[in-house]
DNA sequence: ATATAAGTAGCAACTCAGTCTCAATAGAGC
DNA sequence: GCTCTATTGAGACTGAGTTGCTACTTATAT
């Protein structure tokens, strides 16, 4: 049973790795083991993440070869986002992370309960934003809608434990 | 000149220190004197403020009486939120409060060069926001949507900077 | 291949926002 | 005023993220 509203990735001519190639040539950066590792490590999987899981991943929980320092993860990851690979936000006060290249823009609901993120396109919610922009002559480059609830497994778990509670 | 878009606020029935009291005492809280020099402080003026701020006008550059201890000016922050006085939301990884009780429902444009928020109404999104989470079967209760970029002021002084430069 | 120069990794120490502990204090109700 | 309990303030602590520094890689020239 598919989620008929999960996102289609978006072709690309480059793989991840190759567009942060470019983008650490075009900054006379280095290609190193790290950044390979770690570039690697977060584009095999399509979750939303935080920087403390790559760190348990590949800092704590890691012998030796694919080693990759606590100071090193956190650099890398803003390295992967000034390059437009990654996208950051803020939720409950803390960073996640989710992929941005060669996947489509879109916007979140977050279920309080679970803490679940559910993606979400609208193209009516872009023209609103550059309408309110220009209305103010304020030249939007970017936006964050974070709708805030419960999602529908979760109120089914209420639910039940609401009628379970009334039997009592 | 006034700003057109400038939010009205709303007629209330009590003071925000009224209602705080109100809070306090559903909670089996006290009124005690830092808590009202907090929010005396808070609500006579309107704009968006942190803690940080807070801290150094009531805690730093304070003189005896009006005094309040750090941890009690974050203490009574979570409390104003938590009583539906103040909004708290996370801007560029930093708490920014504003007031809740006695204005609008509205969202911001954040300036992103002189960090200014800008605020707006727009009947149309929250109208948006209830379509996508019906969609989804979604119990949305509330929302955070920020548009980043550049304010006017900024453009110009931009464009400004931009000739100075042409004619070198 | 090899030397060389510069960017980088890792460590540990640090910063900063926010929280916690705990002894002393001050509200609220009697 | 007295008592009981919530609260304050000081300082210690936490956790996320950053920084200074030295040893090590990587890229490039030799």
């Amino acid at each position: 049973m598919s989620d008929p509203f999960a996102l289609e990735a978006v072709d690309v001519a480059l793989s991840p790795m190759e567009r942060f190639e470019e983008y650490l040539k075009s900054k006379g950066k280095r290609i190193t083991q790290p950044r390979r590792i770690l570039i690697e490590h977060v584009f095999s999987h399509h979750e939303h993440f935080d920087a403390d899981g790559l760190i348990d991943e590949l800092s704590h929980h890691s012998k030796g070869a694919d080693r990759v320092s606590r100071p090193t993860v956190y650099r890398t990851l803003n390295e992967l986002v000034e390059s437009g690979l990654l996208r950051k936000m803020e939720i409950g006060g803390r960073a996640v992370y989710e992929h941005d290249y060669g996947y489509p823009d879109h916007d979140h609901l977050y279920c309080t309960q679970c803490q679940n993120l559910i993606e979400f396109q609208s193209a009516e919610l872009r023209e609103l934003r550059d309408k309110v922009a220009s209305m103010h002559n304020f030249r939007a480059t970017s936006h964050r809608f974070i709708v805030n609830g419960v999602c529908e497994q979760c109120q089914k778990k209420t639910r039940r434990k609401k009628r379970r509670v009334d039997l009592i």
